[in-house]
DNA sequence: AAAGCACCCTGTACGC
DNA sequence: TGCGTACAGGGTGCTT
């Protein structure tokens, strides 16, 4: 489940150490994860494309792990269950690694994914991929120098009440529509909407200009508290960083895959919802819906 | 514009 | 303890 804190994690690390080295090339042992897109390599071409291209740095969009390589793009989509990891070349075989990027040092790369779900691409234009991506909610993260490359914009104070007022749908499916704002996932937008006291449901246009921005304020406190705390693991085969370390954010989720536990603020038990095709986690009595 | 659904996948949790 | 099944959800694409 990497979200925008999870990536973000991955990013800083990944810029500590891989900006200067030369990637060799990639095994690709589930193509589908490495699909063909405009200017880009897919499949068994990613690793001859590869070759030789030396790391620049390691940035985010959205939910996107960014590396500008010498010549490309290198971007990375980690979706439900993928995990990044840096071992020595002769570490045991992961099954689960489905794309390794061998470097030089004799080191590689891996990307790790039981589910699959996850993607690759290497392209010499990443704007295609990254386009329809809404703002970042905050400055201040990696993302920053894609700002300046012109390939991301970080959302101002000031659009985002008349955004909302243009939105008639519910603020859960809102916040997760990477187009309206990026990086967001099921765990940080039920925490965003507890955080504010606001429904899932509650229509966006409805909000006054006062409740905007404290959903805003809610909303940037969370993802900042995630990126702090390194992210969240849920489970023991769920998230971890580079290193292999748990995320700490799970410790302190006041609803996320907390039905029944007792709310933080008022005591009453958490309630599990399905909105948006996603379980939702609300407190009923601090969340109420506005008529 | 918005909501619902199938799809892609497999580890995990749960019921019996 | 073991087996079978439902569930989990990010994003895309399609339908209503």
């Amino acid at each position: 489940m990497p979200e925008l804190p999870e990536v973000e994690t991955y990013a800083r690390e990944l810029q500590h150490v891989l900006p200067g080295r030369a990637l060799a090339g990639a095994r690709v042992t589930w193509p589908r994860q490495v699909p063909p897109v405009q200017s880009g390599a897919h499949g068994d071409a990613l690793g001859p494309r590869l070759a030789g291209q030396r790391v620049v740095y390691v940035s985010r969009r959205g939910k996107y792990l960014v590396t500008r390589l010498s010549a490309d793009w290198l971007i990375i989509h980690l979706k439900m269950s993928g995990r990044l990891m840096i071992t020595p070349q002769d570490a045991p075989p992961d099954p689960y690694a489905q794309v390794v990027f061998t470097m030089d040092r004799g080191e590689e790369l891996r990307f790790r994914d039981p589910r699959k779900f996850g993607r690759v691409y290497l392209v010499a234009d990443p704007r295609p991929l990254l386009a329809r991506l809404g703002p970042e909610p905050l400055a201040g993260l990696s993302s920053d120098c894609l700002v300046q490359e012109g390939l991301a914009h970080v959302l101002h104070d000031d659009e985002w009440p008349e955004r909302l007022k243009r939105r008639r749908g519910g603020l859960k499916a809102l916040l997760l529509d990477q187009t309206f704002i990026a990086g967001l996932g099921n765990i940080y937008v039920d925490e965003t909407l507890f955080a504010a006291r606001l429904h899932p449901l509650q229509p966006a246009h409805r909000l006054s200009e006062a409740q905007a921005m404290l959903l805003l304020e809610a909303m940037r406190q969370v993802v900042k508290t995630g990126v702090e705390a390194r992210g969240t693991s849920l489970s023991a085969g769920g998230y971890r960083d580079l290193s292999g370390n748990y995320g700490e954010m799970q410790d302190s989720l006041a609803v996320f895959r907390r039905t029944g536990q007792p709310c933080p603020a008022c005591g009453q038990p958490v309630s599990r919802l399905v909105v948006a095709g996603r379980g939702t986690h609300v407190c009923r009595h601090c969340q109420s819906l506005m008529a």
